[in-house]
DNA sequence: TCTGGGGTCCTAGGACCC
DNA sequence: TCTGGGGTCCTAGGACCC
């Protein structure tokens, strides 16, 4: 049995423990760049903003009824998410950590008061985080996914029992359950499956034919049948990307330089702060998608050492750069893609190229450090440049209430006179 | 004018090996 | 001229998620 708890509308919820004067006002907050609506308060939603939508969009909209707009704030989103998981892991100790507002429980211990245990779950992560949970209980990950939904509507907990799982999936739309995007929404639809009770009742194999092996535990998953097991140990991780989109486009090749430079010297710091190094690089730019002549050419390269140097990376980088820049573009982002991602400690060396050396890897140290203490970019490469004029938009930040000393909230008492 | 960012998994096809 | 079968590894691309 698993349970699924997730935060409601965490980002909002996040900025209401801090200001408790959105609480019951219509809340939004942006994407990075301040381009897109990610997420809405439970009032935003009844005015008709929609998920996902381009800010400027719903610009009047959100001026007429004086909805709360605020830039995204990932130092404080990424520490309150901490708590939360904290906080679940004391609670139960079989837990996946699945996204930053969401996690699986093994609930296969509380069999026996699944609803109570929910409740006693949820009132705790909101009395110790301060941040609202739902809790969906049911016998596979997919079926909790569709508790959930349902304990949003019925007091935050809802346990999907076995005699009730055909009735409710009867109601629902094929692209709502876990798995299943628009696309292979119309593509099903096309075979006459359009509710989930349709797509439970399906042949295995067709699925499997006409899809592939995702589709096809999904389907057991409605069943009942248990495909997809709690992963609550971390798996190494694979990959790590650092992009943005431009405040303003970049036309020139310095520019667009710099700005690699300087997401090359993030996604480093990345690397040492987890302990990895990379030895495959791919740097990406894009021209805007929403116009004719989209571009979107990458050039990658590998490294015979792996590393984690930002110096060995930015030359490497920058070279990549220039073979992609072509005058009279415009472009609209870039980023830069690290693979082939393998521990720090275990270096498998090259016969043919110098390590990095311990001096390199004491200035990584030192600069690593003087930036913790001092504020991000204290000490930074020449190539990521200081002015900086196509760096993102982020407008409306809120501060940095729980990871950055000079943001500590202030609490103001006085004694009343009686 | 403006339209996010960071991941994972699966599959097909090519290179290469014995 | 004729020219097998079976396997692994890697990469690119497509799909999905939050």
């Amino acid at each position: 049995m698993f349970a699924l708890i997730d935060c409601n509308n965490f980002y909002v919820s996040c900025e209401r423990v801090f200001d408790p004067k959105l609480q019951g006002q219509p809340v939004v907050v942006l994407s990075n760049n301040d381009g897109c609506v990610i997420a809405r308060s439970a009032e935003a939603k009844a005015l008709g903003i929609p998920m996902g939508i381009p800010f400027f969009k719903v610009k009047d909209l959100i001026s007429q009824h004086q909805i709360q707009v605020f830039s995204s704030n990932y130092a404080l989103y990424g520490d309150m998410s901490q708590r939360v998981m904290q906080t679940l892991a004391t609670l139960c100790p079989d837990l996946e950590v699945y996204s930053i507002d969401e996690a699986f429980l093994d609930f296969s211990g509380f069999q026996a008061q699944p609803l109570q245990q929910g409740q006693l779950i949820r009132q705790t992560v909101g009395q110790w985080t301060g941040i609202p949970v739902s809790i969906g209980i049911a016998a596979t990950k997919v079926l909790a996914k569709v508790a959930n939904k349902l304990a949003k509507q019925n007091g935050g907990v809802f346990v999907l029992s076995p005699s009730k799982v055909q009735a409710v999936l009867m109601t629902l739309p094929v692209e709502e359950v876990w798995g299943i995007s628009s696309r292979w929404g119309q593509r099903l639809r096309a075979l006459n499956i359009s509710t989930a009770a349709e797509l439970q009742a399906t042949n295995l194999n067709l699925m499997r034919q006409q899809f592939n092996i995702v589709l096809e535990r999904i389907v057991r998953e409605l069943r009942g049948e248990s495909c997809l097991p709690l992963e609550s140990i971390v798996n190494p991780q694979q990959s790590l990307v650092v992009s943005r989109s431009f405040g303003q486009p970049i036309t020139t090749l310095p520019e667009l330089k710099q700005a690699v430079a300087t997401y090359v010297s993030r996604a480093a710091e990345k690397l040492r702060s987890r302990q990895l190094t990379t030895s495959y690089l791919t740097v990406f730019v894009r021209t805007n998608r929403f116009q004719e002549n989209y571009e979107a050419p990458n050039a990658s390269q590998g490294l015979l050492t792996p590393t984690n140097h930002t110096g060995k990376l930015l030359e490497i980088a920058l070279r990549c750069t220039e073979s992609l820049y072509q005058p009279g573009r415009a472009y609209k982002k870039a980023g830069v893609l690290f693979q082939g991602l393998g521990s720090a400690q275990s270096i498998q060396q090259s016969l043919f190229e110098e390590s990095d050396s311990e001096k390199g890897a004491a200035l990584m140290v030192t600069m690593d450090r003087l930036n913790r203490r001092y504020g991000r970019q204290s000490l930074h490469y020449g190539a990521t440049g200081t002015r900086q004029p196509w760096a993102m938009r982020s407008d409306q930040r809120s501060p940095q209430y729980t990871t950055r000393w000079q943001d500590l909230p202030e609490v103001h008492a006085r004694a009343r006179e009686i």
